[in-house]
DNA sequence: GCACTTGCCTAATAGCTTTAGGCAAATTAG
DNA sequence: CTAATTTGCCTAAAGCTATTAGGCAAGTGC
């Protein structure tokens, strides 16, 4: 019998494909077996088990996300960073939701201290630089900054803004404009 | 043989309890079956599906949610209503982990429109009377304090700020100044 | 006290997870 | 270039969850 050419990598890349298109809590390692038209039982060689295959494709999707959100970092600061950042985030979200979901899965301290979650922190941080404040502001503010982005995007994607005015687009650009405005009066320069 | 006298209502809050002991993905007719000492097959007379348990745990969530949420409203205005309705909400998800990832449950929007989920909404809108905002301006802020506080929540109960300084009550508290701050600025009056 | 309804049970099907052991294909060694 | 070894996928099997069908006994209404 011909051999399918399974390999961790490339489960994990298409489990995040399954991700997206049926939501992460649907990845399962029987539908990634019948995806690549093989037993259930195959697929054990090269992951430890279905949690093994969900932080794999965890860390796929913070790897991405943290490449695309340094992409869009590069060369910008203050409100422009701030806007980037965001949106890199967001149109990630909407475009991978699976993968998104898939980034949001705990990990265990050791891994998420490997992962590509220490970068995001950082960017984070980075995007701060141009707003003078204080350190333990600056801790406030990168907490606020998550907690509204991750909070927006997965309301979002839930349908929460659906089906009501305004556009979810203008809500995003009004809370980017005030994020940026309580920044710079938070700022002591 | 004695019967167990099982009901949809205290499947229901058993299946809550259950929720906040070991989590709301691991709430299963199974596991609901044990804690009443009896076959999973019986439960299927008082719930539908695994689906309808679920539901019914999360519409349970929403209406302990925004009963408190009323509570600590009644009388305050201003920062002090933010603050009330901000604390609410996180302490609420602190005591009931389960419950309140059961209230994020996705409803059909039949189901979410005969739930307590509109009482939150007005509830929010009451919040803002105390700054004046333009009609869109205030969609605009309800979509954003709902992030925040959704995205700050889950983040926390995540273990998020756990291992680092400062504490989680004070960037807590810092946001929810920038918030009423931001609010009075984006004011009219 | 009897008929009826209701509540929990047994039995059975089906899907997902995981482990053990086997055979054949690919790779390495002589 | 064949023989030995490793590797990859398979079959088999056990355990858990979800769900449906049909049965009997406990409670209810007259």
């Amino acid at each position: 019998m011909v051999r399918a050419g399974l390999t961790p990598e490339r489960l994990t890349r298409a489990g995040a494909e399954l991700a997206d298109e049926v939501g992460f809590e649907q990845v399962t390692v029987s539908a990634l077996a019948r995806r690549f038209d093989v037993k259930v039982a195959s697929l054990y060689s090269h992951l430890k088990n279905s949690e093994d295959l969900r932080t794999r494709i965890a860390l796929l999707a913070l790897e991405e996300l943290a490449d695309r959100v340094a992409a869009a970092l590069a060369g910008r600061a203050g409100k422009d960073a701030l806007a980037a950042f965001a949106d890199a985030y967001r149109d990630y979200a909407r475009e991978h939701p699976g993968r998104y979901a898939a980034a949001r899965l705990r990990l265990d301290p050791e891994t998420a201290a490997a992962s590509a979650g220490v970068r995001h922190a950082q960017m984070t941080r980075a995007i701060l630089r141009g707003y003078d404040l204080t350190e333990p502001e600056q801790t406030h503010a990168v907490r606020m900054l998550g907690s509204v982005f991750h909070g927006y995007v997965s309301l979002e994607l839930a349908g929460g803004f659906e089906h009501s005015a305004p556009d979810s687009q203008e809500s995003w650009a009004w809370i980017l404009d005030s994020l940026d405005a309580l920044l710079r009066n938070r700022s002591t320069a």
